[in-house]
DNA sequence: TCATAAACGCAACTCATTTGCGTAAAAAAA
DNA sequence: TTTTTTTACGCAAATGAGTTGCGTTTATGA
């Protein structure tokens, strides 16, 4: 069984033909929108799939959301042991030049004491500049 | 004078009275959507007029966008000396409870070195959780 | 007071994302 | 394997934030 079926079947997903092109370009990017979606796969003719799918993957916790330039949603593929409670507690960078995403997992977010009277529950910490193939 | 009218001027920017009254309402508020401005100003009938008020106050730095928990289209009236060239870097905390979100003055976005190839030019530090009214 | 540049208001548009629903296909049960 | 059940798919249509065009009104400053 090829890595992206062994995905689904591990997180409990349905193999559609759709959806094991999806998880292994999931596996093959940094972080996906609809439309890079859209445009790289073929075995979709209906938008509304991909954002199911992506409901779904996110459900599980296959995959987690990361901050878009555009405000767009964007995932990415969870790449530790991934279960709904694991952390994802890293920093992202976002590239000014090709719009791409990367999960920074050697920075983690920092850890903010309450301040002000806020009570702090979590912290996001996000990047910005040029990524490496763009420089 | 009163200080909304005060403020517009110093901006170049016309006295209207929905713009008095917008001003005097960011005076008032931690940060505001298009939709929030709607539901408290009279003075307008149109959201074109909000956007596009929003868009010029933007341009002459008086507001800064804030982030949003629901990725709206969020400002907030700049504290600091405002100069277009002036940074904006504290960090922004968001309410799951009320979906405000407040500038942090007194916590500093992290300076990040550049990692693993990235050239890291910005940074923007986000926190969650229960603003001072809403525990 | 007059000219002009900016702001307003209305209509219509764009575009990402969502919802409804009937059909098809995958997984589970028999 | 066949049947049943559950989930995914695909089409159409809706939603809703934000934008654009354009004619009219108003603030400003000469």
């Amino acid at each position: 069984m090829k890595k992206a079926e062994k995905i689904l079947k591990d997180f409990d997903l349905r193999k559609t033909n759709f959806r094991i092109e999806l998880v292994a370009l999931f596996l093959n990017s940094t972080s996906l929108t609809a439309d890079d979606i859209k445009d790289k796969i073929s075995a979709t003719k209906d938008k509304v799939t991909i954002y199911r799918a992506l409901e779904a993957f996110e459900k599980k916790c296959m995959i987690h959301r990361v901050p878009d330039k555009d405000n767009l949603i964007r995932y990415a593929i969870c790449q530790r042991n991934s279960s709904c409670s694991h952390d994802h507690n890293h920093a992202h960078f976002i590239c000014n030049v090709c719009a791409d995403t990367f999960c920074i997992e050697s920075i983690n977010t920092p850890i903010i004491k309450n301040e002000e009277g806020f009570n702090i529950k979590k912290s996001k910490l996000i990047l910005e500049g040029e990524c490496p193939s763009c420089q």
